[in-house]
DNA sequence: CGATCTGTTGAAGTGAGTCAATAGTGGTGG
DNA sequence: CCACCACTATTGACTCACTTCAACAGATCG
């Protein structure tokens, strides 16, 4: 059967997706990036690169700091799962920078991932006791943790929070029914073109180069994510380089060499 | 390719599912079910059988009231298309009894039915322009709709219901995880015992009769709901039946003849 | 520089889809 | 009340997209 998950993997940061000291011609993801520089809130969140896109965004200062108080910040090594499925949720995570994939496994092994999360991202549900999914860090990844409780109780005194999230839970549901089309009705081709564009219109919307894709996962990921086998994503991505629409540059990045037939391809004509 | 849909269809109401006067031994789906008849509270929400369940549930009377104001009671009949995606979201809307099927569409009419919602749920999302999903009447269905702007404005005043909306959210994200999980992973048989296991407790939630399982959709709307054809839902349901795990009741009632054996399946064993 | 992953390619198998015919089922009207 | 109609569901025969199994090729690293 498909989709088996194989022995856990330890990987070093650098293994895989984009190592600190590749950047050629493009920026770095570990570039600083403040979107506002204000000097009146507190570390650690006054220097965090993630600000502007997580649901610290919109915060005053003084709303900031109260988040602050309650920040453990920590880096996790790539491959470590740091949440599992059932598991009693103490933390919300909020995702400052890296690539982590969440997931849901079957007894046997199979396994789906649900979502991969980029900086400005957040993890866990306020009020669901216990978590829903599994979390691995597909690169290094820095996080803020929130003890669940205080985070809940500090969203009473902050409406803006709890607005925030329900905006985020909002447009994660209506990504989460995009990929339903994409698992129930969409061919291989079609997969892995929505899939590349994806990532491409969300490295977008963070600021970051669109063009050549960067994959930080591997194929084993992408095909957990797609519904698919390893070997028919490495075909597809054959046949697309076959047929002139996209090239590889090495096994994690792309160029999309024709995004309007990508596109027609992912909608499915 | 499968998952097209047809020409669309118009049925009465009685066409499919649980007709009105069908209640041999049962109570039927259209039986008043007031959970607290608080006289204070104003007519069209006073009488409402689906008020525990809905978003309203939790509000006190002088909110509910409020909500009430704001109100545009409707009935839609069975197969009417009344959300399409794309559209401009001018109402949010709560359904007070029948059965909605919510779903998107390739441009080659290949559909993807991301949800069925019953008496309680909420279609829309506060904060979106537009609709993301159609949505369709599977039966005659009575609905609330609310004004979206007027609808945001009194959530800015009434903190429970943001919060309510959240929780709302959450689970919905929750529960769409497990189905890309069924639908990237799960095979025609393991899809078929979730389904009919899901709407069993779904049933009792609502505090109906969860063992004849009442199948208010067609086979295609299956189908389209699990990322199969019509043909491979018979086929499955045959093989239930003849392993002993079902027995059919008319097309449109399903008995669990084993619980445990069906959880066993739906969970890949 | 061999060991170990990850990714690619080839050959063969299969679960579910497609196409097609038949059987129910409820609605309607004579 | 029954005969007919339109539609939905079931079943069968065959096909195919994707999986499975297997071999090989690159990359990374101690």
């Amino acid at each position: 059967m498909h989709g088996r998950v194989a022995a856990p993997t330890r990987m070093s940061a650098e293994a895989r997706g984009t190592p600190a000291g590749d950047s050629a011609a493009r920026p770095a993801f570990s570039e600083p990036r403040t979107c506002d520089a204000d000097p009146a809130v507190l570390e650690p969140c006054e220097s965090c690169h993630a600000r502007c896109h997580s649901v610290c965004a919109g915060l005053s200062v003084e709303e900031i700091n109260r988040l602050a108080l309650l920040t453990q910040p920590a880096t996790i090594g790539a491959g470590q799962t740091f949440i599992s499925e059932g598991e009693s949720a103490v933390h919300l995570i909020n995702l400052n920078s890296g690539c982590v994939k969440i997931f849901k496994l079957l007894p046997d092994g199979r396994r789906q991932i649900t979502g991969f999360l980029f900086q400005g991202d957040f993890l866990g549900i306020p009020f669901n006791e216990a978590y829903v999914y599994s979390a691995e860090a597909v690169t290094d990844v820095q996080v803020c943790r929130f003890p669940r409780r205080a985070f809940n109780a500090l969203m009473e005194e902050i409406p803006g929070l709890e607005k925030r999230l329900l905006t985020r839970a909002s447009n994660e549901l209506a990504q989460a029914q995009e990929q339903m089309l994409l698992l129930g009705r969409k061919t291989a081709r079609e997969k892995i073109a929505s899939f590349l564009l994806g990532l491409s219109e969300r490295a977008r919307r963070l600021g970051l180069p669109d063009d050549p894709v960067d994959l930080p996962m591997g194929r084993a990921d992408i095909a957990d994510y797609l519904g698919l086998t390893t070997e028919t994503v490495s075909r597809t991505l054959t046949q697309l380089k076959r047929d002139q629409l996209i090239r590889m540059e090495g096994t994690a990045h792309v160029r999309l060499l024709d995004r309007a037939e990508l596109i027609a391809i992912s909608d499915g004509e």
